[in-house]
DNA sequence: CAGTATCCGAGTAGATACTG
DNA sequence: CAGTATCTACTCGGATACTG
């Protein structure tokens, strides 16, 4: 390392990318949120709460309500009765598909290491 | 979704390889941690505490011991004088590159499309 | 230098019950 | 059905000070 100074390191752009990316990700539910909506396109929200097991009503109404202020899903009144709701994955979302591709392969792979140990 | 039962789909195994993968990487600055080991390979314990901004030793503390038990990074005690300490990515750490990746990725696209609105 | 000890406040998450 | 209201427990992160 020697003398390094981070302060001036180049990169810092990259650096606030990802301190951003970790904020808009954090908590225990959102990419499994996003995950099922990737894999089962359209949801509503029993289906979502169904989907990730052990959520409850209000902690899935609060993570859904932060992605859609992040532009990551979109919220659809149907209008039937009764009411439901659609919760689907913007376009901007898909650029998300890549990180939770890659913490699939890491949690495989990290399982198999542990198993071998 | 019609009559889908999510407690037998198929890709359990991936759920909870995501599931695994969020505990690990958890917290404002595990990756954060992870990357700058990547950038600056070995380094020490003063070195973290300037790379991640803000961060103060207590915390920093917790998360190196915390990505040491998961096998991410070695913690190495030099005989120097006065001792200190080196902290390095293990093999299995590799695995993560691509998580930090996509996510400094969708991260600076983020920023461009808050910008752009 | 490389941490640990204490204390604290804020945010996260869950249980349970209720509403339009 | 799709949430909200309330209350509670717990974890996380930070401030500050101290130690071998």
């Amino acid at each position: 390392m020697g003398k390094s100074n981070f302060k001036s390191e180049p990169g810092i752009e990259r650096q606030l990318a990802l301190q951003d990316a970790l904020d808009i990700l954090r908590g225990k539910w959102k990419i499994l949120i996003l995950r099922s909506l990737y894999l089962y396109g359209t949801m509503r929200f029993k289906d979502l709460l169904e989907a990730s097991k052990n959520i409850t009503p209000k902690v899935l109404s609060n993570e859904l309500q932060q992605l859609e202020l992040n532009l990551l899903i979109t919220r659809t009144v149907n209008n039937t009765k009764p009411i439901t709701v659609s919760y689907e994955l913007t376009n901007h979302a898909i650029e998300t598909l890549p990180v939770i591709k890659a913490l699939i392969e890491f949690g495989l792979k990290h399982r198999k290491k542990i198993k071998d140990n």
